[in-house]
DNA sequence: CAATAATCGAGACGGTACGTCTTGTCTTGGC
DNA sequence: GCCAAGACAAGACGTACCGTCTCGATTATTG
C-alpha cells in the first residue's frame, strides 16, 4: 500500500493515469480471450490500449503480471457462500459454479495462468493469494458449518477435504478432458460427500 | 512410425545415430532439472548432448517434445498394480506412490509439462497417450476388481472415481501447496475411498 | 526576444526563475566534461541541476542547445585582439590561443559540438551565431590591417586568408591526431603566413 | 584477419552470406544518402537489406560500423596521385578533386561519419585508419616529390604541409559555409603552395 | 489584500530505437 | 543420407531516452 492510499495525502508529481491503467487491463483481457496468454505479446498490449510499452514495464513486471491482474478484473462477485443450510447443498452448488466457470470462457484463460504459474514463482503466488485463497475460505466456512451441525465428519481434515472437492474438477479443466457440466459436478460431489459424510 | 520399422527393410543412406538419440535425451532430462522446461534452450541441448540444433529438429518438432521424451525415458517401472486383494489397499499404495512422485524431482519437471500442455496441444495429447491413459489403466483394472468383489459401488462412474484419486494429489501439486507425503496420501485415500465403497 | 526584454515592461506572472537557469547551464557544463554530449541525458541535466525536466524543455528546445549555452557561458573573454603592430604576430598569437583551446578540456566539447552540428540545423546556426563569427571577426580586423600597412597580400581574399589559418587547426582537432601545442602552432603559422605575405 | 582468409581453409558451419552482406551494405549507403547517419535506424537497414537485425550485430557492433563499411564501399579509386610533373599542378588538382568531393552527395555523409566520430572513438579510429590515412599517403607522396626536385621548401614538416592543404577544405566542410568549387579550390591552393614553395 | 497568471519541481505518459535473445530453417564440408 | 557447425530471417523482449503532459505549490503583478 503506497504512502498516498495511507495518508490520502496526494504525492507530487502527475498521478498514475486509471484510464491508462484500465485500458491496459480491458485490452489484456480481450487478447488473453482471443489469442492466449503465451501468443499476446507486450506490444499487442500497448497498441491495442494505447498505453506505450514503457508504462506497461513501469507498473507491472511483465505481460504474466497484467494477464493476472486482468483476469482477477473481469471476475466479480466470485463464488459467493450459497448457505442453503445443507452443507451438501452447499458444497454441490458451489461445485456446480465451479465447473461451470472451468468449462467457460475464463476456463481456459484460468488454466493457462496455473500452467504459466509452473514456471514463474511470482504467477503463483499471486495466482494463490488472489483466487485460490478466497476460494477456498467459501469452502472452509461452509466445511465449519457442517461439522457444527453434526452433518460432517469432525475427523477429516479440512484442507483434505476441500482438495477433495476442488481437486478433481481441476484435473478434468488441466487435462483437458472436459466432463464439466452439471450432471459430472453433480457426480463427482455425490461421491464427494458421501466420503466426508458422518 | 517410419518405412523401415514398418518393413524391416533398411533404407539407403547413413542410419539415424542412436547414440546421438540417447545423448539429447540424457541433455534434455538433466537440464530438466536443472533450469526447467522454459528456460532451458534447444541450442542448450545441442551443445551439452555434442548433437547440432538441425539434428534435434530433424527427429522433434521442438524442445517440449524431447522434454516429453526425455520425462518418459526416466519413468522405469511406472507404478505396476499392486493388486493385495482389498482395493482400499491397492488404491492407497497406489496413491502414496503419485504422491512419492510428484515430491521427488521429478515432480516438478511433470508439472511444468502439464504447465506446458495447457498452450502447446501436442505436448497435452502426448502427455496423455504417454503417461495419464497408462495410468488411468492401472486404476481401472483395480476398480474393475473392487466393483467385482462387491468391495466397491457399482453405482459410481468409474472416470468420476479414478478423478476422485488422482485428482486431489495434482490439486496439491499445481498450486505448490505441498502435502503430498504418506501421510497426507493415506488421508486423501481413505476419505475418497470411503465415499467409494459399497 | 521576449515582450519584456523588447519593452522593458514586467509581464503579469512569476517571473523566470534566475537560479533555476544559471543551475541548469551550470550542471550542463559540468556533465558536458564528466560523460560528453551525447552521454548526457536530459534527465541528468535536471536531476543535477535541481531544476525539472518541463522547465529545461519550456527555455530550450532541447539538450543540444543547452549544451551550446551552457559552452559559450565558460567562455569569458574569447581570443581579443593581439594588436601588436604586425600581423605575423597576431595571427601567430592568435592561432596559439586557439591551439591553446583545442588541446584543453573544452576542446573536447567543441568538437562535439561542432559533430553534432552536422546532424543538427540549428545547433550549426548557433555555434556559427555564436561562436565561429566572432572568431573571424578578430582575424578580418587582423587581416585588414596587415593589408592596409602593405604587409599582406592584397589579392588574396579574406575569407580564404582566414580559412588557412584556422582550418588546418580544426581539421587536427576533428581527426583527433593531436599536434597542437605552441610548436605546432607556430608552424602551421609560419607556413601559412609565408602564403600570404607581400 | 580470420584463420580463413590467412589459411584457405575453410571453417565448419555455413559461411557467411556474401548476399546478406552486400545487401546490409547497400541498403545502408542508400539511407545514407536519402535519410542520413542519425535518423536511419538498424530496422530500417534490415528491412530494407531483408536482413535480420541479428545477423546486422552479429557482423558489426552498431549501424556506424556499417555506415562507415558503407560509405567506403562507394569510395572506388579513391583519389590517385595525379603526378603531372609538378607538385603544384598535382596539389591543385588533388585539392579540386577533395572540394568535389565534399561539395558532392558523398560529402554530406563523410561529415556526418567526421561528426560521429567526436562520440565514437572506434568510428574516429576506422574513419582514419580507412580514409584518411589513404588520402595523406598520396599527398605525401606528392610532397616528397616536390621536396626532392627542389620545388617545395625541405625546411617544412611534411605534415604540417598536408595539413595546410587538407585543413581549409575540411573546415569549410564541417562549418557549412560552402566554398568548395573548383575557383574555391584553386584560390587555398594556391596561396598555401605559395607558402610551401621553395 | 485578494485575484490572476505564469513559474516551478515532481514525475507519469506515448513514442520510438536500441541491442539481446530464442526459434526453427538452411547451407557448408566431412563421414 | 546423416551429422556438427554455425549462419540466417523472424520477431518478442525489456531498457533507455525524448519531449509532452498534468499535478500541486510558489511567487510575482494587478484590481
Amino acid at each position: 500500500m503506497s504512502v498516498e492510499e495511507a495518508t490520502g495525502q496526494p504525492r507530487p508529481g502527475r498521478p498514475r493515469s486509471e484510464q491508462s491503467r484500465s485500458a491496459v487491463v480491458r485490452a489484456t483481457s480481450e487478447l488473453l480471450h482471443e489469442i492466449g496468454l503465451r501468443a499476446m505479446t507486450t506490444e499487442q498490449i500497448a497498441t491495442r490500449s494505447g498505453a506505450s510499452k514503457a508504462t506497461i514495464y513501469k507498473w507491472w513486471p511483465n505481460k504474466y503480471a497484467v494477464a493476472v491482474d486482468a483476469f482477477f478484473s473481469e471476475l466479480q462477485a466470485d463464488s459467493p457462500d450459497p448457505d442453503t443450510g445443507s452443507a451438501r447443498q452447499d458444497f454441490t452448488i458451489w461445485l456446480r459454479r465451479l465447473c461451470h466457470f472451468y468449462a467457460g470462457p475464463s476456463g481456459a484463460v484460468f488454466a493457462q495462468l496455473v500452467g504459466e504459474a509452473q514456471f514463474d514463482p511470482e504467477v503463483a503466488t499471486e495466482l494463490r493469494d488472489g483466487l485460490v485463497r478466497s476460494r477456498r475460505a467459501v469452502l472452509e466456512t461452509i466445511w465449519d458449518r457442517g461439522v457444527a451441525r453434526g452433518e460432517l465428519r469432525a475427523d477429516v481434515d479440512r484442507d483434505v477435504a476441500i482438495d477433495l472437492i476442488i481437486g478433481p474438477a481441476l484435473y478434468r479443466l488441466m487435462t483437458g478432458r472436459g466432463g464439466l457440466d452439471d450432471a459430472a459436478a453433480d457426480a463427482m460431489a455425490d461421491t464427494v460427500i458421501r466420503g466426508l459424510s458422518a
